[in-house]
DNA sequence: CAAATAGTGTCTCTAAGACAATATCAC
DNA sequence: GTGATATTGTCTTAGAGACACTATTTG
């Protein structure tokens, strides 16, 4: 019988075949768009970030960012390295939405997946629009269900629209998982991990406890309701949203101004 | 400029170091006491598989039931094949709580593990009571918060009780992550993990999800509201749990015989 | 009959949703 | 003033929780 020790003396982790190990990120920020009228509220979209492969294998085409884990760091580490790398912003909020492991969902080889949805405040969004030389660009998502119970995502930016077509596979314990039928010319399964992505962060919409991320640290009570709309593509009375979100926030003494109508006060995440 | 099956066929996975990937198992079913009045129907218990582990590390360590990732296999099929293999029994549902991938949780190097709740049916758990030769053992699982904010959980099973202390590090997104501050003995980083599986476990309760994963086909909707009190530690009056699980199941034509008191229609799951 | 659970009816209170009404600013 | 949003108030309704009451079985 031999002791602890020796046994970790001679254990050999190489015996044993081991997948590489990637964080992905689908990172999400809240754009305004331009407003036709000088009165009223800009219009938001959900965006999302996409960055063009410049090597092998699908090179060329829009995936997420990414990159693999690295000896002594988390999971966690991985993704919010990755994240600041590339996105160059850091991001507000993180969470994990499960691991990919399908055999070949990589060409190169063995390679699985913790993808984290992470957002990013407006106000942390730096990007000019219109450097449409960068290899990284924020898309707007379209995520709707069809007739026939497929899903349809789209993502648009300028002249160039991504198009993926996926299918629920029973979805366990709330979760639901996603098939692709036609990824859209979206690297991986990128789509899926999209999809995967946005059900979750809808699904937690509803509780608006990451909602304040979307948004600098004061705001008024409709920029985050538009927040809370956009997301889960619906729309609420100013009414009865103020009175949910009332125990969550706190007046400050500013208020709006400039706007063509009746300024807001403005507010701030209570702790 | 290289072809992409030039860059694949040049391409070497183990150029990039890599961990071990494992599924680890939070398997969990409801047991009955012994009823001491022939009249009252049987309290139950919330129930943990655990293994004895025979090698080093952690030698006669008790430890949560899981293995490692093999190719070609996703991690969700790995961890139903490890599930069936250590338990003897097909697990009735499977929900993955996260991935653990702290560098040092494993001293024979780098392994990184996906957990995974499995719930298994009382009626598919026929092993018998005082085979306390075996390796695998079910214990009794009590898991609190105490004032100062920590948490205790304690695995009991015959004369062995494990008690381990965590605290709750900042919970991101609603899941709450758990930090060991005494493993009781527990192999691994496993007191963290199945913490963090309980709060997965007790946080779905509230929508009725699995509930029914734990009970037989048919059952009476004392069972059903007994299963959900178990696992939440909660107790709820018959009449009001009985308007809410309404729409969730349908009758059947039989009843329970035998009680010491009116008999229950059984019911099974709506579709 | 006694003890225990099974099952029904109903009251109250809260929260969500719908909608009406008023307030305030920039032009 | 006009057009827009900001903000408050109130009505209705659905659902949760509390509780009282009846029904049914076995020893």
């Amino acid at each position: 019988m031999s002791s602890e020790k020796e046994f970790l003396n001679t254990y050999r982790q190489d015996d044993y075949p081991r997948p590489s190990v990637t964080a992905d990120i689908v990172a999400f920020t809240i754009r305004a768009e331009e407003s036709e009228n000088y009165r009223q509220n800009s219009r938001t979209k959900l965006s999302l970030l996409l960055i063009r492969r410049g090597g092998h294998p699908f090179k060329d085409c829009w995936a997420l960012p990414g990159g693999f884990l690295n000896p002594g760091e988390t999971i966690e580490q991985c993704a919010l390295r990755e994240a600041e790398e590339e996105t160059a912003v850091r991001p507000d909020a993180l969470m994990s939405v499960g691991l990919f492991s399908e055999p070949n969902r990589d060409p190169r080889g063995w390679v699985i997946s913790n993808a984290f949805v992470s957002i990013i405040s407006e106000e942390r969004l730096r990007w000019k629009p219109g450097d449409d030389a960068s290899d990284a660009q924020w898309f707007d998502v379209d995520f709707t269900q069809e007739e026939n119970g497929d899903f349809i995502l789209v993502l648009t930016h300028g002249d160039i629209r991504l198009r993926a077509v996926l299918t629920e596979e029973g979805s366990s314990f709330g979760r639901s998982s996603f098939a692709i039928k036609d990824s859209g010319g979206i690297a991986f399964d990128h789509a899926r991990i999209i999809a995967t992505a946005l059900t979750a962060l809808r699904s937690g919409a509803k509780e608006f406890a990451y909602l304040f991320d979307f948004l600098p640290e004061t705001f008024t009570l409709a920029q985050l309701q538009n927040v809370q709309e956009t997301i889960m593509n619906i729309s609420v009375l100013p009414a009865n949203f103020r009175r949910k979100i009332a125990s969550l926030v706190e007046e400050t003494d500013e208020y709006t101004r400039g706007a063509g109508h009746r300024p807001a006060k403005l507010y701030r995440r209570k702790r």
